[in-house]
DNA sequence: TGTAAACAGTTTATTGCATACACAGTATAT
DNA sequence: ATATACTGTGTATGCAATAAACTGTTTACA
């Protein structure tokens, strides 16, 4: 392999495509990347982001802080394969052979919110580029799957698998931010603001807030009358008024065609 | 006031309406809780969430790291306050007037991604849940405010915001994280890849990525051909398909309605 | 007017974090 | 055989949030 072309990829790129060779010399090693991973995966599982430390995963492995940076240059490098290794979704190609379109972006986008909702955490890691770890770029291939029928162009194509995954990523991080209040203890209500209903209808003026007001007023606002669901349908007519975007669009560029 | 109602509203929320009483009795203040948040976000806006540490607003302030808790019960009530006071936008209503919906609801996106860019830091605040601070719910109103007219009910409006909200966020978070790479003195390749694409196109085969392999070769993932405005086109592209999505459902309910 | 309570800002201490560096021991290439 | 590159460890640095005890100040009320 064209090794001096690999060379300028930052490391945890370079590690999460396995391209970090391990060293030949030296004592063998008695951790893994793989097990560093796993076990901060499943302490960020368990305790959320904040709790995965250095040391936590150290100790965890029964191993001193200072180990790890033998295998995992810094924190940072460990959070990017944290992620990769998170992003392990398959989606069989072959059940989709009868779907139409919207249905495989459905499937697309709810296997991306499943990622977030499995590992609570995934969202807390800010990005820093675009997605260039296998994983990821599996996800963004699988996207691309559910285009590859429709005429549209490559930018076309990249544009709405990232539509669909930037909604599904903000339909992740509230659905985890309603989970991680529930198990903390609190109720539902504490997240969607309806154990507070009654300070906001004083709060909330009509002159002040006129098109707002008569949510909060009725208890949509607050979701009152869904307590089972509190947030799920709103994405689910979110997505369709995306899907019903692109169809749209396609009609649209079907009509110019004709022309 | 009917302050028994008030009084169990979480502290941040309860100060960001300015609902918590300043002390009668003691030492006249010599700071004020807005001081802090204006240094809080001065700090976040030049360096970065990172930089605000309670010890680097005292001490910006000329006070020590303890005396801030006199003002804020914690860290996490200051960056409730700091986001609050982030969202302070305003858009005159009266230029409305001529504008049909989708130029409001293009506005209320820009807005938002305009309070996001201003404040790079926004994101990097985990939301604990639904906006319930004066600002925020601001906010939400003027999202409502596009949708004033058109023919729906409160939960396809409260929807249709979260939307296009949700949409900013994300459109805003990927240009954050564009700049803080190019401030942080690096090329905008190496945030879209393009620095790494030859890296790219060896290690994405047609086998594993069947789907994205055409578009690593051609160097639309990479974004190599749009050098100045790598991300912008997408989103403009994004947002108009949501926009097609809306009126789409529009259309379709007026159909019902006239059987 | 005097005094107790409620406050202001400070000092000190605790705990936890990422990570730099020096170390002793071990496997391997030459 | 021996230099080299590695292993995991121990120690130290600097920064973070915040708890608790402190001194001094203002106000409410007797």
């Amino acid at each position: 392999m064209d090794n001096e072309k690999m060379d300028n990829l930052p490391p945890g790129i370079a590690l999460s495509w396995g391209l970090v060779e391990p060293p030949k010399r030296g004592p063998k090693r008695e951790m893994s990347i793989e097990k560093i991973v796993e076990t901060a995966i499943a302490i960020a599982d368990q305790e959320g982001l904040s709790a995965v430390s250095m040391s936590r995963i150290a100790s965890t492995l029964g191993f001193t802080t200072m180990s790890l940076y033998r295998y995992v240059p810094s924190k940072d490098d460990l959070l990017l394969l944290m992620m990769d290794a998170a992003c392990d979704i398959d989606i069989a190609e072959e059940a989709e052979q009868d779907m139409d379109w919207r249905e495989k972006m459905r499937r697309f986008v709810r296997a991306n919110i499943n990622v977030i909702r499995k590992h609570p955490w995934y969202t807390d890691i800010t990005i820093t580029g675009v997605p260039m770890t296998p994983n990821n770029m599996e996800i963004a291939d699988i996207g691309l799957r559910s285009t590859r029928d429709l005429p549209l162009n490559d930018y076309e194509k990249l544009s709405i698998v990232l539509l669909l995954s930037s909604y599904a990523r903000s339909c992740g991080i509230i659905m985890n931010d309603l989970e991680r209040t529930l198990k903390a203890g609190k109720s539902p209500g504490s997240f969607t603001g309806f154990d507070y209903s009654d300070a906001l209808k004083k709060l909330v003026t009509p002159d002040r807030f006129p098109d707002l007001y008569p949510l909060v007023m009725s208890g949509v606002y607050t979701h009152e009358a869904e307590e089972a669901n509190p947030i799920g349908d709103d994405f689910e007519f979110g997505l369709e008024r995306i899907l019903d975007g692109v169809e749209y669009y396609l009609s649209l560029k079907k009509g110019k065609e004709r022309r």
